[in-house]
DNA sequence: TTTATTTAATAAACCGGTTTAGTAAATCGG
DNA sequence: CCGATTTACTAAACCGGTTTATTAAATAAA
């Protein structure tokens, strides 16, 4: 059976592609188109499988109903579960969705974006990989709605859905403090990043207000492509020191599994002595040893703020204003 | 800076839109386009900063340059580190990645692979959710290419990148056996799934080869949502039978995540003394207790022999046949 | 010098929809 | 019974590209 197109359906009919397009979009009453001409067109359509070419759609309304999400790496679970909750809330309001990753490369991502704008998509959810506001205002050049996630720069006045970084990051390090720990080491990473730098803000703040000395060896920048080995490098480091961590607040996901596969593998007889915290909550934090205490991010409330944002900046390109959102305290 | 069209540098060049249309896509020589023309032509689009409509181009040539990549759970780490090279071998090719996840779900499946098909994709890679080969020729009726990954039918003749389902599981299984175990739990899920079939299958045959005796009561079947209480409910029957399971092999890497997770919580005495073996691999089997004897899946070789298929059967249509790819055993 | 060929372009159809402006016929009100 | 309104439907422009067929002018060959 062959594609059968508005057209073919207008000849069959004997009617005009005009009568055709009104109907099969529900608004032959509205426009007046009898009963008969609206069922025999139905019928055509039906017995025929007609399928509307929302490509032919796109390039007429102006409107791709398509919308790009744009994070470092989709592999990652942390992006991957909000991807999961995105595509979910995209499809209820008509959208499809674009996956892309920019692997943390500024060029790529640049590059990402200008092939989805070429194809036209409505609009992108964006974890960008830009090291500041002025570089993140380049990327975007051109007035593609977008809501910014998980990187998120105030400075700029776009839309954006955020975390408590800083708040939580005081969380988890009081209590790491609350259960005895003074020494308690930071593994972060290119601190560059806004939300790195809100946590790391919020461990340092949190220390200094509970009167203990703040230890800049005890903070520790493992590289982007944070390698098991750099990890490993820093444990090391914070474990074999004079005065030594007893407890390691690792500010994403990725560094405490690496960090847990890292003292499970080399230090094995330290993981009932250490307590960890994390950023970002992970299945296995339930029961890796040592446990994880961490600060679970709402996924799926923040994939619908930014789908619900990003449709109403390109609905009525409506300049509402960002949101902050709130982690989860898990204490293990 | 408003959007500038082909039409529009046209008529500020005071050239055709057809000469516009050469000379943008490289064809200018080709076409005996004059040097001055062209450079006028491509000083205009560069200072307009003209940016080409794939969707008008896609509408024009009866090709839309993307792809769907439909799972059932986009935020499962397997599918996510396919989804990743996917990413990547698809823009190589100038490609882009339509994603979307099932849940498990055959109208749902239908229901996206319609919508994809509205948006005029040249094809999808599917890891389907449909119980049996009949279902999934009717799902993807109509004719778009498509190529079968993870969740395979060989009944049919489609295209297909699968595994050694039913060796794995024997190498596991061996491997398990090798390491003087006798009683092996198998933790299972919906057995109507082909690979699921063929990993039983692997599992029951070498425990016939090795003259053991196969006992229907160590085989358990966990629902689709492999919940974490039904997991607990499994193990609990598995180490409190008469002659309890001394080894556990888990069909996939949900079931076996939620397996540690489970021997932890709520029989943290037993994870020195079992030993668990699981298809896929996750970065905490390395240290997790008990340790996790895993068959790793070449997901780099999955994702570019998904595409490179894919990608001929959209241009030549020409019928190649579906390929079978070897895991890695990670003996720990 | 005439014809054949090459150069440098263009008009127009096409892809498959949406939408505006309009028309002829039927029905209605007075 | 005539003008106004409603009913039922359509022509044609438009979205922004690609591509085929054609043309006029310039150059080459005979």
């Amino acid at each position: 059976m062959a594609k059968i197109s508005i057209n073919k359906i207008a000849e069959l009919a004997g009617v005009s592609k005009t009568t055709v397009s009104f109907v099969l979009n529900g608004r032959g009453d509205e426009k007046n188109i009898s009963l008969k001409t609206q069922e025999k067109i139905i019928g055509i359509a039906k017995s025929h499988n007609y399928q509307a070419n929302y490509v032919a759609r796109s390039l007429s309304m102006g409107k791709s109903y398509t919308i790009g999400f744009v994070v470092p790496d989709i592999s990652n679970p942390f992006y991957g579960k909000i991807a999961r909750y995105i595509e979910q809330y995209a499809e209820e309001k008509g959208y499809s969705v674009m996956v892309a990753s920019t692997g943390e490369d500024i060029k790529k991502e640049r590059k990402i974006l200008n092939e989805l704008k070429a194809r036209q998509i409505d609009g992108v959810i964006l974890a960008s990989a830009s090291p500041n506001a002025s570089e993140i205002k380049q990327t975007s050049s051109g007035n593609l709605p977008t809501v910014y996630f998980d990187r998120v720069f105030l400075e700029q006045q776009n839309l954006y859905v955020d975390i408590n970084n800083s708040e939580s990051s005081s969380q988890l390090t009081q209590l790491l403090i609350n259960k005895g720990h003074k020494r308690i080491g930071l593994i972060s990473l290119s601190s560059y990043l806004p939300n790195i730098k809100q946590r790391i803000s919020g461990y340092k703040n949190t220390l200094e207000n509970e009167g203990i000395e703040l230890d800049s060896e005890l903070i520790v920048d493992i590289d982007l492509s944070h390698k098991k080995e750099s990890i490993k490098q820093a444990l090391e480091h914070l474990l074999q020191m004079e005065n030594p961590a007893t407890a390691i607040l690792f500010l994403n996901n990725v560094l405490a599994a690496n960090g847990i596969w890292a003292i499970n593998n080399y230090y094995p007889e330290q993981t009932d002595k250490l307590l960890f915290a994390s950023f970002d909550n992970l299945d296995l934090f339930d029961y890796s040893k040592p446990k994880v205490v961490s600060a679970l991010q709402p996924n799926n409330e923040i994939a619908k703020h930014c789908i619900n944002m990003l449709c109403k900046q390109i609905d009525d390109s409506e300049e509402s204003e960002g949101i902050q959102l709130k982690t989860t305290i898990i204490n293990r």
